[in-house]
DNA sequence: AACGTTCATGACATGTTTGTAATTACCTAG
DNA sequence: CTAGGTAATTACAAACATGTCATGAACGTT
């Protein structure tokens, strides 16, 4: 019943590439907190889900962008409170602390032409690509195969589930 | 003969909306050094050029935005590489650690497409605008008017000289 | 020429984010 | 049930960007 596959600290790190002591910062200041299992004291484990993977290599991508992680919190901030939209192959955009999603490419001239100063603009399929590939690059089926999601679409517009 | 109006440190700190210890940081770490005349020792003084300004408010915008300096570093890095072009009101992409500059907002779309990861976009229309509006409202007309280039094209594309 | 103001400089303090290393708890194998 | 390995915790260090403060040099004025 249990479609979610489930991703422990070191292997979360791994796939999302970034450092462990990063994710343990991440956790322990409430960016983005393992929604499986959280850290329940020294020697407990921490399990991530798809979804955190998701999230956080939003957040990886934005800080390789050089953007400050304190920008990064703002933007995580305002977007949860607009999750559960249809995001297919959306664009995060992050206005200073504002963000929203631009669904075309359209909307996302508008936006910038009406927005004051920089905006930060994040292709949201990519991520989820990149996730997919290092998830079967660093651990090739894991022992359960036939029921896991964890195929990939390769170039095409793949819809992320529940936003993000 | 000099058409070109100077700034002090102080005097640009505040139109650009820094504060003096950025300014005095950036030029000791060779971000953005005054142009016209660089410190020499204690008690000198830096003077700036109008081409200085907006290249600081072009920092401050990144800044605010959530870049991190370093990011903005590389940036500037690069795109002083491809000075010289005409750049109208184009907008400045940073891509990592490349920049570009779009023109209109179809090569814009494109360049979004293309590229991996988080693009970072300011439109540098509104930079000058800006830093024309902070010298007016600042120090309006000091003691030179029928000379100087202070003059502010409110909103229509005012070309920016030699780019930047 | 003296003086007060301005400004560059240097020393120091701080917060944020991360690295490193040591410690401790959990889990599975034997 | 015990041993070992792995992973989470904790404590310490360090870099970066900036604020604060004190110092002294240069400028402009009288």
């Amino acid at each position: 019943m249990s479609v979610t596959q489930s991703f422990s600290g070191k292997r979360t790190a791994e796939i999302v590439g970034i450092t462990y002591r990063q994710l343990d910062y991440w956790a322990r200041t409430d960016l983005i907190k393992p929604s499986l299992t959280p850290a329940t004291g020294s020697g407990s484990r921490r399990l991530y889900s798809y979804q955190d993977l998701l999230e956080l290599k939003v957040v990886k991508s934005l800080l390789d962008a050089g953007l400050k992680l304190e920008a990064v919190r703002n933007a995580f901030g305002y977007l949860r409170t607009q999750l559960g939209e249809d995001v297919a192959s959306a664009n995060l955009v992050i206005n200073g602390s504002r963000s929203v999603l631009a669904r075309s490419g359209a909307e996302l001239v508008d936006i910038l032409q009406n927005g004051q100063g920089v905006l930060n603009v994040l292709p949201l399929a990519g991520v989820k690509q990149q996730v997919d590939a290092a998830i079967v690059q660093l651990y090739p089926t894991p022992q359960e195969a036939p029921e896991q999601e964890i195929v990939i679409e390769p170039s095409d517009v793949a819809p992320l589930r529940s936003v993000l």
